[in-house]
DNA sequence: AAAAATTTTGCAAACGTTTTCATAATCAGC
DNA sequence: GCTGATTATGAAAACGTTTGCAAAATTTTT
C-alpha cells in the first residue's frame, strides 16, 4: 500500500523519472506533448511528490522554525498566522517549537538547523547568551520578532515602540493633562523599555517630568498593582499610559471597584489594540500593533537571510497606530 | 561547508556507517567499548542526524500537522502549547498551517500525508464534507480537536460543554434565579449546539422554560448586540448565559453603559475562562476549559492512531469546571 | 539534402540514513 | 582445543528525488 512515486508515473507515462522531475519543477523545458501526458499520468495515478526524497536530495528543509521561549507571547497566535501565510506563499511550511526554558535550547537552535529540520528560525522571546558566539563563528538564517535581542545578533522587526509610546503622550498632552504616569511592561524585554523611553522622552520635550512610573509586568495582575499603587499616591496622575492594553483593563477594573471611573476621574491607555480593547467599556484607546505584519515582515526577512546568510539585513520598525476611544478625556477640573 | 555525516563519524570511528547507525538508535546491541569511541566521535565532529535522511529511509515525517480551518479560535495558542509540549515528548515536531478557507483544503490535508510530510493530523475547524469519504475509503491518522466533525469520520476531543453549561444552569439556579436566558455561540458548530442543549436540558429538568435564547456567535460583538436585544425584552430574564467569554465581556459592557449593573441588576456567565476573565470587572463567572489538555490529549490519540490506523478510538470529553466568581449572584428582588 | 544548431530526453550518480543478511569475532561448555 | 551458540560488525541495498552530462530527436540553416 505504498504511496506512487516518481517512477510509477514515469513508466506509465512511458519515460525516464528525470523527465517526469522536470515536467513538475520546470515544465517549460520539456516538451508540451509529454508534459501533456505526464500531468495526465500524475493525475491518474495520484501521485504527491514526497518530500523527505526531495528534501534530501536538495538539501534543504521547506520548513521555518517558530521558537518560542516559554509561554506564547499576549498575541501569539496572530502574528503566527501572519507567518504562516507568507511562508506558505513561499512555499515554505512552518514548525512551532517551545523551548520550555531549556538551558540548553541555544543548542537546539542549532541542532535544527544543522539535521535540516528547518531553513531558517525566526524565535520570539529571549535566548541563552552563549547562542550569540555561535550564531557569530558561524552564522545561521535567524531573524527575530517583537523584541530586540541584544544576547543574539540577529535582525528583528518589531512595533515602533518609541514613536507609538510618544504619540500616546502626545495624545494625552493635548488632551490637556500635565501629570502623566506610566506603568511599563516587563523592562527586561527591549519593548518595555522603548514604551518608557519614549514616554519619558516625549514628557521631556514638553518640559515636563513625568508624575509616576510604575514598573510592573505584561499582564492583567500588573494593572491590578499599579491600580493599588496610584490609590495611594498623594499627588495621582490625571493619566496613565499602561504598558500594554491587559495591564489597562486590570487598571481599570481596580480602579472602578473604587468607584475611581475612567475617563472622568483619570484617563487610561493601553498598547497592543487586542481584540476585546473595542468592546471593553470604557472602550480603550491604545495602539494597534500590526501583529499579522510582524509576522509577514518577520518571514520576508528570513527568507531573504536565508537566499543569503550574510545578507545584511536592517531591523524593521513598523509603525503602531494610536486608536483614540473611551478611557482618555479631558483632565478633571480640581 | 557541509555538514558531517554519518559516514565521516564512521570513518573517525575506524567502524562502518552501519555500526554508528546502531550506536546512536540502539546502543544495547553495539559492543560498550566501540560505543564509546563512537560516542567520542560524534562529540568531536558535532555530528546531528539529517532529518530528511532518516525520514526518507524510514518513510515518515516525524512532524504532525495543525491544521486550522480559517482563523485560530479564541485560545489556539494555549491548545498549541499543549500540543507541542506532548508532541516534542514523543519525539513529532510540530507543523502549522492554515487552510485559509482554501475549497481545495481536503486535498490538501491528504497531500500532507501522501508526500510525508506529517505522519498525522490535528484538524481545528470544519472541513470540506467530501473528504469525509477520502478518509472513509483511505484512512488517514487524524483527529479534531475543540468541535465534533460531522462531516469527517475523525475521533475528536472535546470539553463537555453539555455537562458544563448544565452545572452552569445549576448554579444560576441555585442562586435562586427561575428566569434564565441564553446568547448562543456559533450553532453550526458543535460546541455551540452542545452548550445550547445542556442550557436547555437542564432547565427542563427543573420545570422550566428558556426565557430567552438568542442566537449569536463566539465574540464581543454577538455580547453587545444581545445586551441590545435584552434590553429591549419586556420580561428580561435575571440571569444570562453567554457561551463564550468573550461575548459575557460585550454584554456586561454593553449594559453598563445602559446604567445595568452585574450581578445587582442581572447576572452573567461566560464560558472558556479566558485569562482576563479572573480581572474583569466584575470577575467573570464562567467554566475553565482545560485547554492545555485538551492539546496533550488530541496528540495522544493521535498517536496512537498513527501507530494503528484502523484502532479505534473513543472520543475524549474534558471536564470543564465551573469557576464562580462575581458575575452570578442572586435574581433582584422585584 | 546535409550540416549545424537547438531542443528533449535518459542514464546514472548523488543526497544521508537504516536494515537485512551474511560474516567475523567472541564466548561457553566439554 | 574444538564445537556450537552467541554477539558484534560490515557490505550493500533500499528510501524517492534531482541534475550534470551525454545522447537522441528535432528544428533551422546552408
Amino acid at each position: 500500500m505504498s504511496n506512487p512515486k516518481l517512477t510509477d508515473v514515469a513508466q506509465l507515462a512511458g519515460v525516464s523519472p528525470a523527465t517526469v522531475s522536470r515536467a513538475i519543477n520546470q515544465p517549460a523545458i520539456v516538451n508540451v506533448k509529454t508534459l501533456e501526458r505526464i500531468q495526465q499520468a500524475i493525475q491518474q495515478i495520484g501521485y504527491e511528490t514526497n518530500t523527505a526524497g526531495r528534501n534530501l536530495r536538495l538539501r534543504r528543509s521547506d520548513a521555518l522554525l517558530v521558537m518560542i521561549s516559554d509561554a506564547p507571547s499576549r498575541f501569539f497566535s496572530r502574528i503566527l498566522m501572519g507567518v504562516e501565510a507568507e511562508a506558505s506563499k513561499a512555499g515554505y511550511n512552518v514548525l512551532v517549537s517551545n523551548t520550555q526554558d531549556n538551558p540548553e535550547r541555544g543548542r537546539q537552535l542549532y541542532a535544527s538547523i544543522q539535521q535540516s529540520l528547518a531553513d531558517g528560525i525566526l524565535t520570539f522571546g529571549r535566548h541563552n547568551p552563549e547562542l550569540g558566539d555561535l550564531i557569530r563563528n558561524h552564522p545561521i538564517p535567524i531573524v527575530g520578532v517583537n523584541e530586540h535581542l541584544e544576547e543574539l545578533p540577529v535582525p528583528v522587526t518589531t512595533v515602533d515602540n518609541l514613536s507609538a509610546s510618544r504619540a500616546i503622550v502626545r495624545h494625552l498632552l493635548e488632551l490637556g493633562h500635565r501629570r502623566i504616569g506610566h506603568v511599563t511592561g516587563t523592562t527586561t524585554l527591549s519593548s518595555g523599555r522603548d514604551r518608557l523611553m519614549g514616554f519619558l522622552s516625549e514628557l521631556q520635550l514638553a518640559g515636563l517630568s513625568p508624575t509616576w512610573v510604575c514598573n510592573k509586568h505584561y499582564n492583567v495582575e500588573s494593572g491590578r498593582e499599579a491600580a493599588e499603587e496610584w490609590l495611594r499616591l498623594t499627588e495621582r496622575p490625571t493619566a496613565v499610559f499602561c504598558s500594554c492594553d491587559e495591564a489597562a483593563f486590570g487598571f481599570i477594573a481596580a480602579l472602578r471597584r473604587k468607584e475611581i471611573r475612567v475617563p472622568e476621574n483619570v484617563s487610561v491607555v493601553g498598547f497592543d489594540d487586542i481584540p476585546l480593547a473595542d468592546h471593553y467599556c470604557p472602550a480603550l484607546t491604545t495602539v494597534r500593533q500590526p501583529h499579522r505584519e510582524l509576522g509577514t515582515t518577520a518571514v520576508r526577512m528570513l527568507l531573504e537571510r536565508i537566499r543569503d546568510v550574510e545578507a545584511s539585513i536592517p531591523n524593521q520598525l513598523l509603525e503602531g497606530k494610536l486608536i483614540v476611544r473611551e478611557s482618555t478625556g479631558h483632565p478633571p477640573i480640581t
